[in-house]
DNA sequence: GAATAAGGTCCATATCATGGACTGTCTGGA
DNA sequence: TCCAGACAGTCCATGATATGGACCTTATTC
């Protein structure tokens, strides 16, 4: 159930399937598969049924991944879990993606100012993912929502910011992707709710999830965008029910859309530097139409 | 020139060839080759060239790990580097293998205390990477490392200190399979003068870089390990050589010892906790005996 | 503006990945 | 203690899939 196809990039080339290197696809798969469940690893059942390939198959991919040191089994379940070369590779690829860097201030400011805690969220396909929990001071704290949770775009504030913040067609796209997995493991986002509390976001300027997914859990949320446009991640700061009365949802939002913006700024800023940094600007403006599909 | 062979696993599996999945093995190689630039990225040509690979074939995995994300092609100078998917994914793995996080808080006691840059730097093959580099406040800095760097192990303090702390069979290992590396691009640190400063870092109990890879630059390490015995990584600590005389040099050595084995303590604990929390301890003793060769 | 070099692509070939069928191992019920 | 079921891991004949020599295209140099 919850094929690999569902969520990756509809098995990368919607039609003209021929991608010249299916079993590259399939391995970087399974590594996408597997990073779903960042916490406990995997068993190989699950990954075989998650990602449509055979056992054989779905083996030899998971040794190959394992030399790589990108995926480890660990020995006691004989779960695969992604390995260390995972995460020195996402430090190596932080020096050019370093979102979660530019954001650490801010998140801090956020959790010093309101003592609650704030999250960096990003969007990746359909799906939303965590990447940086900062705690807050408040001694009751929720904890719906930890660094490498990963839930459909519109579940959850900073999540159902960003959803808000893409244009219709693409909103359609990705609710029509999700609707199966909404339906079935998200009780009180079923599709028209989400419209619903898409359309009031915009209204309102921020997102809030009213508890819906933890009970007493509230948050509210704003997406953020790089130069060019296309939504970048979101902030939002969760506290208990209480804490989220109306008139203090009005008080966080403008912490929250003060450090929105200067997430723009400081992505600005770097395309800027990173334009000037390249000496070799001088020609070749036309795009560079390589093989990948619409993006 | 230097070919991927020269420093991934060996190819894998020394002999026996017979991995069942090449292609994986060679985009997962390239992935790694492209580590090795995380500034600037690559060129079609330098990753053909360094993987032994042929163009067509390294264009072909190219795409394919550019469809997952996990590469990015710079339209400008279209050069190959990691993309946000890598970034992402490590953001996930650091769930597991927090290293970085569970060094920060010393890194920045070293900084304050100390006024000068310190550094965690951990082993991956025959190489040390620098994970983070955390500024002091003293306003004359080196930046000879950054994060994301890589060289020989041996070639800085803290791959000095790794190097070291190896059983002597694995040191040998590693420079005779670094040797053409450190004579061809590291000049000052053949491997006899390696070996020369691996035995005064063992007797002294910590390593002394004196500016032999960038003048004046000084630097002294230590290594730590995992409870099993494992090289886990090395602190260490730069500064420029007026501030690395011989007395201030065991100054340092105190807070870095004492850094170095709250991280051994750190890393016990999550041992711990990580078998405790899995309550299915009781059974299977014995290895589970993947394909993977000796590691 | 011709020459060089580097990036990118095509397509017939045989090598390499595939997956049905098999074995080994652990769990729990009688 | 033994057997049934579930799950992990492996084998190997087959043909679909990755390979790489040859070729094309775009930038840069003289």
């Amino acid at each position: 159930m919850d094929c690999l196809e569902e969520r990756l990039p509809q098995n990368s080339a919607p039609e003209a399937g021929l991608s010249g290197s299916q079993s590259v696809d399939r391995a970087l798969g399974l590594l996408s598969l597997i990073g779903r469940e960042p916490a406990d690893g995997m068993p190989l059942g699950e990954i075989v049924s998650g990602s449509g390939l055979n056992k054989p198959t779905t083996r030899r991919l998971l040794l190959a991944l394992m030399r790589a040191g990108l995926v480890e089994q660990e020995p006691q379940t004989r779960r695969y879990c992604l390995g260390e070369e995972a995460f020195v590779l996402g430090v190596l690829a932080a020096r050019r993606h370093g979102l979660l860097e530019l954001a650490m201030d801010g998140l801090r400011r956020l959790s010093a100012e309101t003592q609650d805690t704030s999250f960096l969220t990003v969007r990746r396909e359909n799906y939303a993912i965590c990447l940086h929990r900062e705690e807050g001071t408040y001694p009751v704290r929720t904890h719906a929502l930890q660094a490498g949770d990963q839930h459909p775009l519109g579940v959850g504030a900073g999540s159902l910011a960003m959803l808000a913040a893409l244009p219709d067609d693409d909103v359609d796209r990705v609710i029509a992707a999700n609707e199966a997995a909404l339906l079935a493991r998200y009780p009180g986002f079923a599709p028209e709710a989400l419209r619903a509390d898409l359309a009031k976001t915009r209204e309102r300027g921020f997102s809030l999830n009213p508890g819906r997914l933890v009970a007493s859990s509230w948050g509210i949320g704003r997406a953020f965008r790089y130069p060019d446009g296309r939504v970048a991640g979101a902030l939002s700061i969760a506290a208990i029910d209480s804490r989220m009365t109306p008139s203090r949802q009005a008080e966080l939002a403008v912490p929250l859309a003060r450090e929105a913006e200067r997430m723009e700024t400081l992505l600005a800023e770097m395309f800027v530097s990173k334009r000037a940094a390249r000496p070799t600007a001088a020609a070749a403006p036309r795009s560079i139409e390589t093989g990948r599909a619409a993006r």
